[in-house]
DNA sequence: TACCAAAGTAACCAATCGGTGCAAAGGGGT
DNA sequence: ACCCCTTTGCACCGATTGGTTACTTTGGTA
């Protein structure tokens, strides 16, 4: 069981490396958080899934909660990240429109810990999310987002005017977001797998009709 | 502070009443659940708000997660009791739609914990519910319900045809639920408090025309 | 009124949790 | 080659958790 004598490195490399055991700390963290909650999540578990020792996670990042808060923020930035590379602005608004509740539905599924985290935040009252400046300030231009677009669409004729970007927005994310968060509850209760291949093309096409039927004349 | 000699209930009444009981550690659980999540909750917790003793909880429910499930059971049973009184029939199909989605609107502000106990059960991957035929017996007259308010409109002349009743079901409750489950993220987000009078008053609006939008030819 | 199942209580338990003390080992700067 | 701070590891702790054992009290009824 034990390393031979000659063998230089017993069984574990073991290279010093405080970047990479943070980074592997963090994705053990995200996966544990999201799979099981803020309180749910066991900081025994995250240190055996990061492959590191418990005592790195509270060197690192003092408690649990502060944990928690930096994994939700690096999930605010990565999103926000994301969105900033679809470049809408060089579309015309209603393929601008289509496209980013297709991003958004495409981003839940490729990080399906996104929601999960989110909802332990609002679980939780934001109160990790309330002393982040950081995440205010990506999400400003964030809502921007839409709100330039709307005002393209309006201009060229083809929006109605008079939307609150807001609400939209917050349509635009609720109607993939609530589809995924309650994929379990809900393939119970309409008696359907929610999650099929046939499924999430049916509702895609139509979360996209429902925003375009809200902006167009 | 204490009760006079002439009063026949010395401090406490402690009645034997098992229902009463069995009520109270409901309610109470209810709210527990609700506000921490279901790994959140504490049994003593539970316990000490129903002002009953913890093992009368063991006795009646068995186990924390049995008792869950009870009270899951009854989210689930109450809202589908509170629906089959709308008595959308007596209505045209336009306005029935407009009520129910108005309904929802109002059950979710005044059920608070409807949403955060489904938001558990989700994270739980819906592990009681599966059990749970009831539940799926009382949903399916739901789900009829949006269905046949859809036919209704299609022979009226007033509604497009083609509509999957589940998407408009789901959609219905996506952009009310949405908004109150990621309020406290929300306020942050788009810095304006979603919770007030004025913002609420806005969004049930939009949602309304959000949903005649989609069903309207 | 004596009985006894049901209702209720208090003290307790093993397991687990988030979090620490402390010392050893690694490796860049000099 | 040496230093010395950073990184890592292990054993441990006090508190808390879901759950239980053993007991007392209540009240309908034969």
């Amino acid at each position: 069981m034990s390393a031979q004598p000659s063998d230089p490195q017993p069984s574990r490399p073991r290279i010093r490396d405080a970047e990479a055991t943070k980074g592997r700390i963090l994705d053990a963290a995200k996966k544990e958080f999201a799979r099981n909650g803020l309180e749910g999540a066991r900081v025994d578990a995250i240190a055996l899934e990061a492959n590191a020792n418990k005592r790195m996670i509270y060197h690192y990042f003092e408690s649990k909660e502060k944990l928690f808060q930096t994994v939700l923020e690096n999930a605010y930035f990565d999103i926000r990240e994301s969105e900033k590379k679809l470049e809408l602005d060089s579309l015309d608004p209603r393929e601008a429109l289509e496209r980013l509740v297709h991003f958004t539905w495409n981003y839940y599924i490729q990080n399906p810990e996104f929601i999960s985290l989110v909802n332990s935040e609002n679980l939780a009252q934001a109160r990790h999310l309330k002393t982040s400046e950081p995440v205010k300030i990506v999400s400003r231009r964030f809502v921007g987002l839409v709100d330039t677009i709307l005002k393209r669409g309006v201009t060229e004729g083809i929006f109605r005017s008079g939307i609150d970007p807001v609400q939209l927005n917050i349509t635009i994310a609720a109607v993939s977001y609530y589809y995924f968060t309650n994929q379990y509850t809900g393939s119970i209760i309409f008696e359907r797998d929610l999650m099929s291949e046939s499924a999430q093309a049916e509702r895609i096409r139509f979360n996209i009709d429902t925003i375009l039927r809200i902006v167009c004349l």
